[in-house]
RNA sequence: UGGCCCCUAGUGUAACGGCAGCACGACUGACUCUGGAUCAGUUAGUCAAGGUUCGAAUCCUUGGGGGCCAGCCA
């Protein structure tokens, strides 16, 4: 699918529009990733009556990340694609870890991106009398037994990946004693990890999740929506395939490291004869430059290497939206690196493509000068000022144009002129002539020096007859810089980005380091000062600019204030002089 | 040295026993009042070996490489 068919299924606030899918349906020409076609033999053999059912269900333990934006992509993208339903489902079983903090923020998040689960927002916690039922139930078919080993022993009976393990002197008590045991579980009669209720499978399975696995354990602690109510909770396998059940979710799409967890997962739902959905496993995502764990992410954010879970260089959803990702480039994004079984890793490059894409066809062009060098025009009467004409968006003719001030006293920017200019360097240096954008052609005739002799002042003329858009103004020249006058422009703070980390892979570490020693001491500079043109003081927070030649730039929505906005650049524009100086 | 899963250009991803294609990257060139964008082109691949077959990236076997699993986490 290509960006602008996209855009045609989106509303003003760039959502899928409710009813609208990526393709027509079961007979698309586009090809098909391996989970869509299974959806389609599913739907050729009638094995769900034509239903298509999925869901994304966060853990409310921590913020979300690119990682999981692949997920609700997928999740919500099939649902749409074949008609069906995505449902929003909070994976809510361990009450040590999970705060109503994080369930508000994956809402707010997964609606940003631009999905709807409309009224199907639930809960495992939700589930836990009817969890609660099916555990008495599997009691009673003997097949559940209350078992009092310590986590330690527990682990020591397990075996090991090559070992068989050894039944626990509790796996045959009666199902009278398992009943009244549980039941005394659940009644709060002991402590935390005195007893578990364990599924009775087989001890000896090559599998491990198979080797008895717990089913409840005792947890006194405070649950973030069912509060005291219980004190034994389920562990996930005993939660996900059941909760997934109880929706009548058709195709329950997870991680690779599922995949040994589902003969547990159909283990479940057969024993207990319910409705058995169909698991499903698919490689979670990988870029380089940066981490992907939650458990990194954290750190990150409590050691102070970044201001925190929505800092402009994390991967999190909310770091990415404030640096000035958008909902469209991250679904673009998500479609173009597809879905397999494969481990992979994609390039941050096509994350940043999809982004340059999207900002491309719908950012303002604006004026920046980052790092500014003062030029005096000599011809330039002193004290005149001229409105020149600027084009808002060669892309888009609607945007319109805008007016621009010029005087004897521009800035331009450091990078654009060299005293001793290397070969292919287009722009400034002693006399040689640059356009300036949308304005004159100028000529540099001096260069003013401090005491260090460092470049203070370019001294140059300008050519009166080649203003922009007047015949004359047509001559060939070989650059165009971008400029701010000087007496007019806007001071505001920019912030540049780099890579969090050095390397692509940031877990690759000489012996005895860890993955702090390839963090990246640059990936954030801030220029304080910058002169911008200066409509850019109202700049609004969230909105998006092309600085022109330098890149895409975004308000940030936590530091601004009204009248002084801080803009981050989101991501640069190809730059092909660099990589020309850079090959020297 | 148990079990399960995976392996296609640099990175990803298609090809459903029948011409190995696409995207990103890299490199050329054209165009350009953004060294942007756009356009055209080049580059480069089936992990290996056997087998089945008229024909194998695809099916089978063996080998190689990688991932996951020994939480009362998800």
């Amino acid at each position: 699918m290509n960006a602008p068919h996209e855009r045609d299924k989106t509303d003003d606030q760039g959502r899928l529009r409710p009813g609208e899918s990526d393709a027509s349906g079961a007979t698309s020409a586009r090809n098909l990733n391996f989970i869509e076609q299974i959806i389609e033999d599913d739907l050729k053999s009638n094995k769900w009556q034509g239903r298509v059912q999925t869901r994304f269900p966060p853990e409310p333990n921590g913020y979300l990340h690119i990682g999981h934006a692949k997920s609700i992509c997928l999740n919500f993208g099939l649902a749409a694609r074949y008609g069906g339903q995505c449902n929003l489902r909070f994976d809510d079983t361990n009450p040590t870890k999970e705060e109503d903090e994080y369930v508000t923020s994956i809402q707010e998040d997964v609606r940003w991106l631009g999905f709807d689960w409309e009224d199907r927002i639930y809960y495992a916690s939700d589930y836990f009398p009817q969890l609660y039922a099916w555990a008495v139930q599997l009691i009673k078919q003997g097949q559940a037994y209350v078992c009092d080993l310590t986590a330690e022993e527990t682990r020591a009976y397990r075996g090991t990946l090559t070992e068989p393990g050894r039944n626990s002197p509790y796996r045959d008590r009666s199902v009278k004693e398992n009943l009244d045991l549980f039941e005394r579980m659940r009644a709060g009669e002991f402590a935390d990890g005195q007893r578990t209720l364990r599924a009775k499978i087989d001890m000896a399975s090559p599998n491990l999740n198979l080797r008895d696995p717990v089913m409840y354990r005792i947890l006194h602690a405070t649950h973030h929506r069912t509060g005291d109510q219980w004190c034994i909770y389920p562990m996930y396998d005993f939660t996900h395939g059941q909760s997934d059940s109880i929706e009548r979710i058709t195709h329950s799409i997870c991680t690779l490291e599922f995949e040994n967890h589902r003969p547990l997962y159909d283990w479940y739902c057969n024993a207990l004869g319910i409705y058995h959905p169909q698991q499903i496993e698919f490689a979670r995502l990988n870029l380089t430059y940066t981490v992907m764990s939650k458990r990194k992410l954290l750190t990150l954010v409590k050691e102070g290497r970044v201001s925190g879970w929505d800092d402009p260089r994390m991967p999190t959803i909310r770091g990415l939206r404030r640096r000035g990702y958008t909902p469209e480039a991250i679904r673009s994004f998500c479609d173009r690196i597809g879905v397999a079984k494969f481990n992979s890793t994609i390039d941050m490059a096509v994350l940043e493509n999809a982004l340059r894409e999207d900002l491309n066809r719908r950012a303002p062009r604006a004026l920046a000068v980052l790092r500014p060098l003062k030029v005096v025009l000599e011809n330039y009467p002193e004290d005149q000022v001229e409105e020149m004409e600027a084009v808002n968006n060669p892309e888009d003719p609607s945007a319109g144009t805008r007016q621009l001030p010029f005087s004897r006293e521009i800035y331009i920017e450091q990078d654009d002129f060299r005293e001793d200019p290397p070969s292919k360097f287009f722009r400034l240096a002693p006399g040689r002539e640059v356009r300036l954008r949308a304005a004159y052609i100028i000529k540099c005739v001096g260069v003013v020096k401090d005491d260090q002799g460092q470049i203070v002042e370019l001294r140059c003329t300008y050519d009166p007859e080649s203003r922009s858009g007047t015949p004359a103004a047509n001559r060939k020249v070989k650059g165009t810089l971008h400029w701010v006058s000087a007496p007019h422009a806007f001071r505001a703070e920019v912030r540049l980005f780099d890579h969090l980390f050095k390397v692509m892979d940031p877990d690759d570490v000489p012996a005895g380091a860890d993955w702090h020693a390839n963090l990246n001491p640059d990936s954030l500079e801030t220029l304080p000062a910058c002169c911008l043109e200066p409509r850019l003081a109202d700049a609004q927070p969230g909105e998006h600019f092309q600085f022109e030649r330098l890149g895409y730039f975004t308000v940030d929505p936590v530091d601004s204030r009204p009248g002084h906005p801080v803009f981050n650049r989101s991501v640069s524009l190809r730059d092909t002089w660099a990589k020309i100086e850079k090959q020297g």
